[in-house]
DNA sequence: CTGAAAGCGCTTACAG
DNA sequence: CTGAAAGCGCTTACAG
């Protein structure tokens, strides 16, 4: 019998070839299942490699072929039922393809970001899917340019022009405020992680969707004649647990609003929190609307009206167009936009009678 | 000034070296950080680097060391917040350690599993960590004699002595069992996503950590002198869905259970609906108890009782375990049991005096 | 301290 | 259909 490779090691193209009794080169043909070779060779092959347990070393591979069949995902949050779902998404749909997935987490860090696509890019990763956790896209650009392909998920950056999946956020909570507003509501409050207009203003770095969110917000309540749209809106809601502490500063006030909106799911589960600690009814005493449908809004009692994104049609999107991009697609990027569904359940009634 | 590399593809040692004026062996030293090198020749090589946008590629560079800085992590179900949060503490160990994390969802399929780990060992990461979704081994075991260590997460494998981090099941369902009982309970049920002992018998393939739920459910009962512990039993819940319908089947019953226990927080939520849905309040008209402390818990009314597991911390300690067997810790393997935390809400009551 | 050269495990023209 | 050989971008003894 012919000698193994060494132990330890795992087997190599030429360890098969030997033990087959051909060169590595048919070897290679027979195992890569590319090129000519004849049955009999091939059968050979095959054997041997199965008697030696031999797996391709995709690394060596990558290095001749450039591609690591590989993309990466970047996301903001883990944590955050949407991201999971979006996950999933991309998941399926580079799979299908025949790609795996690498998914990082930045924990909304622009640092970690930064990092997180520098690893990825020496990895020699064939395409990225980030949401951006800043409007910095300088480490984008300079891994557009290095030849790897860019998709933004959830998230537009204005100074990188590529494709671009997400929901018409404007619209969605112009939507809510609407309905809001059609049930009887004036004094409306708005929870969120976006930035307030004074950071803005000042510069600070922030993220596309918290900003459409919060403009939907008070245009919507412009429009409907509302004199200070701004009285009710709380930033900086990064946690469920400033979520809470913010909307109980709402509950305080002399005049409390009368309906609450949260920007997302971890939101609402703090502003939830909130009114049944301070023992006000929903939607007899409050009236409220969140964002995303994760699984619980449904159970409580009552069920939470919600703006439902379709995260893994959102993920498989994004996936979709960046494999493309991989394939050669040269089109102009576009901003991809999904229709949220604003689901009815029991958290909205008009106000009190006696506010 | 020196030719760069050609357009298109990235920059290589090689580039460096001649932009720099010195052989590929001395860049290569200045580069990587090792051997020595004249201060003159590495600043030289340093602003050639910086000119030239050379990043290394990591791909060549772990062909020769034979390591990536990666680990694979492969758990079952990335929108179970337990998952996410054992996640997280896997990142956060590895990357403090200067280690990447690819993050992978089988979705409970064993057939993705194998698939997974083939693709992960194809790419050399350096070890693995786990959370197995059958007791079927053998690739695991393979992985391992190929040389790459691999860890257990949240559920052991009777087959496969490794390290492997979890808590203990068993004591910390028959703690729950015991309030229940204590507090008057004797109709008791279980939803859960385990196998039903039929099924075990019949030697379907279950997951260990959904078995000793049931184990300790069981057995508590028994200890309790609770004559047929299987009575209000229920399995095969896998998805919130699958759990309301089974609980709606025991609160059908004519001798309904008084408290039911969900074995994981998806399947409380479905429990919870169910109730909801039978019109029944708690704790007044039905107990509840769930495992996992998924952040919804504390937010509806009223709050639910849960056996918490801290799964950041096992996440963390799976990594730092498998860091240890990366730099050749070679210890017999350790089963390391992490304490839960039962968090007394809410949710539990007597039962109701009619029954 | 520096460089020429071999080699990691593959793929791929190029001849035959 | 098959094989000898070059090469992907690095690292690493081995001389000097």
């Amino acid at each position: 019998m012919s000698r193994g490779p060494a132990s330890g090691s795992s087997p190599t193209i030429p360890d098969v070839a030997r033990r087959a009794g051909v060169s590595t080169a048919t070897a290679a043909r027979a195992l890569g299942g590319y090129g000519a070779v004849s049955a009999a060779a091939r059968e050979a092959v095959l054997a041997a490699a199965e008697e030696l347990g031999y797996r391709r070393n995709e690394l060596a591979r990558s290095m001749i072929t450039g591609r690591t069949n590989t993309i990466g995902l970047v996301i903001a949050d883990i944590e955050n039922p949407f991201f999971a779902g979006a996950a999933r998404g991309v998941s399926d749909a580079a799979r299908e393809a025949g790609y795996e997935v690498v998914l990082t987490n930045t924990d909304e860090d622009p640092d970690a970001e930064r990092s997180i696509v520098r690893v990825l890019l020496s990895k020699r990763i064939d395409g990225l899917i980030v949401a951006p956790t800043s409007p910095d896209a300088e480490h984008l650009v300079a891994a557009r340019q290095a030849g790897c392909p860019v998709v933004l998920l959830d998230r537009r950056l204005e100074d990188f022009a590529v494709d671009t999946v997400l929901v018409d956020n404007v619209a969605a909570v112009r939507d809510v405020v609407d309905r809001l507003v059609g049930a009887g509501h004036r004094r409306v409050a708005m929870v969120t992680g976006a930035l307030s207009y004074e950071e803005r203003r000042a510069g600070l770095p922030g993220i596309s969707t918290g900003q459409d969110r919060v403009d939907g917000f008070l245009t919507a309540l412009a429009d409907a004649g509302i004199a200070e749209p701004t009285t009710y809106l709380r930033t900086g809601a990064h946690s469920p647990e400033q979520a809470c502490a913010l909307t109980e500063e709402l509950i305080a006030l002399p005049d409390r609003p009368t309906a609450v909106f949260a920007s997302n799911s971890r939101v609402a589960l703090g502003v939830l929190k909130a009114i049944r600690e301070a023992g006000l009814e929903v939607p007899r005493g409050i009236s409220m609307v969140g964002f995303d449908d994760a699984d619980w809004t449904s159970v409580v009692t009552p069920p939470i009206s919600v703006v439902a994104q379709p995260a893994h049609a959102l993920g498989r999107q994004a996936a979709e167009l960046l494999l493309a991009r991989i394939s050669g697609d040269e089109e102009p990027p576009r901003l991809h936009m999904m229709a949220t569904n604003f689901l009815s359940r029991a958290s909205v009634a008009p106000p009190p009678p006696e506010s």
